[in-house]
RNA sequence: CGCGGGGUGGAGCAGCUGGUAGCUCGUCGGGCUCAUAACCCGAAGGUCGCAGGUUCGAAUCCUGCCCCCGCCA
């Protein structure tokens, strides 16, 4: 039995926020496991922290004409933010442009580089001389060799699927300057993984207790055969390598990313003022390591990095790698380019960390791709959430609150249901934690949940709103189980709900610091006080769903319009509206008094309407199209019960109607009439 | 034959170290009224993609075929 469990998340790329995909892809449940082993008093380390180096942070900086670090600040600091909001409670987020990764990851090489590890090979490699670089794969296109399309990448041609090598292309050009690019030698540095592959195919064997997926991804790599990779790469970006011979080179971003594990923990331990700390995590053998990653980390940490563990010497292997397959969105695959995501700081504007921790958490992709939808999420909120959980804890705690003063009841002669209803808090305690113990997260959810259902039998088959004046004492046995149940609820539920399980134990008033092995029949001591009249759980109205489904919609449609921005093609119908979404809207008839410019703003107009009713600030983003003085005066359409939002620090009150032509260009809808006057 | 995943009642999934096909939601019927139009009970609904094979017995193992879906997490 170890002694104490080091878990890591994969380290998100620096380059976009996070979204579910990622969430449920390691998060999520990492988040899952360590907060429940916490609850168990074991000791646990929860590390991550940004990935920043590598060929699309650099692309993403040149496109938008800033540094890479600019780029990787920007996302490090928004993404490191999110987690914490949806409270992934990492022990330390590190990034890997420290100073501290730089250091590691270059001992770690050194290290390898000295005991012979690598080899170096000179190779041809095309060169941009005008942008005086080696160009990565991803910098040069040209003519598929395979099938002749003539827009393929350096490393695979999307046509056919192709895998290629840049030097394949035909008719090679540069994406920086357009240029033909010249072929020229390089030296690098490869890791021999072909060379080491009994030895890895030995340790994957050994590991039998993997999820079968990720056991068959490795083995299927096995099988293949294992071939030899680059460590070391010609780029600016990066760590660069500590050798004499390699000037202008960094470490290949594959092989410094799960470096970046160590670091972190070793930033961590001087946070907590103990440098020395993180050896225990990462070198004594009574700690276990086990990475949270998505399927498409599997190679990395299954073979690569736990090949360079093992040669390092000095550090342990991960002794399980719980890989999660994809999610998909609304049925179809996430996709970032097109727009087609649910960005977690986006969603955690409308809705509670904890609703989506639990309807993420009750579909996690665990042995294949699963599914999120938002019909789902308001389903499983509305249905289990509040109509299973929050109900019961509702009905539980005002029933005490109103026919007994608000204190737990005595158990006093217990009947059979009661007992049978107490030992099912013990059940359910025991047969969770197996579920957590074997990363089986969506069954731990289940499972708990099921504690609530038994609750509601319980109490509706103990019917005490008739055994209240039939027979008190059955009645008090009722409620005394039932706020037991809550009890253990609340500790029970906290790994997946733990802002509400906290809000629940406070108003059992229980402590914040109780343990998994608290959990008993007798958590509440009779005679304390409760509180009641807590909704723990809103339910979710069909508008914010519909909110959610449009706002996807918006970016998909707004990706795909910047695809096809050349071709005349008007949008697509949407999809049937009944009568009362239409009626939801307040339209107007409003006049123009006035349009200011908005300082600061490339868009935004301020314009002051009058609506008949009143005069108010809307804000328009109408700047490119229309000059100021072209609007005062005029009727329009106005929105105007749209919610207020605030842009560029003033609020906005409404909305103008405008038609879109399919050149972009914006005019005014103008109505006749009156200014007040609705439009029906 | 590029790699990988999958096809189980209306929907989303579990079962897949072989032995009467489960769960949640939805639907229908009933009960109850403490409760967030909630809760409880019952019912209908599946030849487990297709075809072969192994076996006393296969959703579960083998073979072939068909169809979906990912592969800038």
């Amino acid at each position: 039995m170890s002694k104490r469990t080091l878990v890591t998340s994969a380290l998100p790329y620096a380059n976009g926020p996070i979204h579910l995909g990622h969430l449920a892809g390691a998060y999520l449940p990492a988040d899952l496991y360590t907060r429940y082993k916490r609850l168990r008093g074991e000791e646990i380390l929860h590390i991550c922290g940004s990935d920043e180096h590598g060929v699309p942070i650099t692309i993403a900086a040149e496109r938008e004409g800033v540094q890479p670090q600019d780029i990787v600040d920007r996302f490090h600091e928004r993404n490191k933010q999110a987690f914490q909001v949806f409270g992934i409670d990492f022990d330390y987020y590190g990034r890997t442009s420290s100073t501290v990764h730089k250091e590691t990851s270059q001992a770690f090489f050194t290290r390898l580089d000295k005991k012979g590890v690598f080899r170096r090979k000179t190779e041809q490699q095309l060169y941009d001389p005008e942008a005086g670089m080696f160009l990565p794969d991803r910098y040069v296109k040209g003519t598929c060799p395979i099938c002749g399309y003539e827009d393929a990448h350096g490393d695979q041609c999307e046509k056919c699927g192709s895998s290629l090598s840049p030097t394949d292309l035909m008719d090679p050009k540069s994406t920086l300057t357009g240029k033909t690019p010249e072929t020229r030698e390089t030296e690098h540095w490869y890791l021999p993984l072909g060379a080491y592959q009994p030895k890895i195919e030995a340790w994957i064997n050994s590991r039998t207790n993997w999820k079968p997926n990720v056991t068959g991804q490795c083995k299927s790599w096995l099988s293949d055969g294992l071939s030899d990779r680059a460590v070391t790469r010609d780029l600016s970006w990066g760590v660069p390598v500590p050798h004499p011979d390699a000037d202008q080179k960094v470490l290949y971003v594959w092989f410094d990313a799960p470096i970046g594990y160590i670091s972190a923990t070793r930033e961590w331990a001087q946070s907590i003022g103990d440098e020395e700390a993180w050896k225990t995590w990462w070198q004594d053998s009574d700690t276990r390591l086990i990475h949270f990653i998505g399927k498409d980390n599997i190679v990395f940490h299954c073979i690569m990095f736990p090949l360079m563990l093992m040669e390092h010497g000095e550090f342990i292997l991960p002794d399980q790698v719980p890989a999660n397959e994809f999610l998909n969105l609304e049925g179809k695959k996430l996709s970032t380019s097109r727009g087609w995501a649910v960005w977690l700081d986006e969603a955690m504007e409308q809705f509670e960390p904890d609703l989506l921790r639990f309807v993420l958490g009750s579909t996690l992709p665990e042995t294949k791709d699963s599914d999120f939808s938002w019909a789902d999420f308001q389903t499983r909120v509305n249905s289990e959430l509040a109509d299973i959980l929050g109900n019961f804890v509702y009905r539980s705690t005002t029933f005490t609150e109103r026919f007994h003063e608000g204190r737990v009841p005595e158990l006093n002669n217990p009947s059979k249901r009661d007992l049978a209803a107490l030992e099912a808090i013990q059940i359910a305690a025991r047969e969770i934690a197996e579920a957590y113990e074997e990363f089986k997260f969506r069954e731990a959810i289940t499972r708990t949940m099921k504690l609530a259902r038994i609750g509601n039998k319980y109490f509706t088959e103990s019917e005490p709103w008739k055994t209240r004046k039939s027979d008190p004492e059955a009645c008090a046995n009722t409620l005394h189980v039932s706020l037991q149940i809550c009890g253990a609820l609340s500790v029970l539920f906290s790994p997946v709900l733990p802002a509400k399980m906290n809000q629940l134990r406070s108003d059992l008033g229980l402590d914040h610091s109780t343990l998994w092995d608290h959990v008993s029949e007798a958590m509440l001591t009779p005679g304390s006080t409760i509180s009641s009249g807590t909704v723990l759980f809103e339910k979710i109205e069909d508008e914010s769903i519909e909110f959610q489904l449009q706002k996807l919609q918006g970016h998909a449609a707004q990706d795909k319009e910047n695809e096809t921005s050349e071709e005349f093609k008007l949008p697509e119908l949407k999809p049937v509206a009944s009568f009362d979404n239409f009626d939801a809207l307040d339209l107007r008839v409003g006049k123009i008094l006035k349009a200011q410019d908005m300082e600061g703003s490339k868009k935004l107009l301020k314009l002051t309407v009058d609506i008949g009713l009143e005069v108010r600030t809307i804000l328009s983003g109408v700047k490119e199209h229309f000059e100021p003085m072209q609007l005062e005066g005029k009727l329009v359409g106005v929105v105007a019960n749209l919610a207020p939002k605030k842009m560029m620090g003033v609020e906005s009150n409404g909305m103008i109607l405008m038609s879109e032509s399919s050149d972009g260009s914006l005019r005014l809808l103008s109505p006749d009439g009156d200014p007040g006057d609705p439009i029906c």
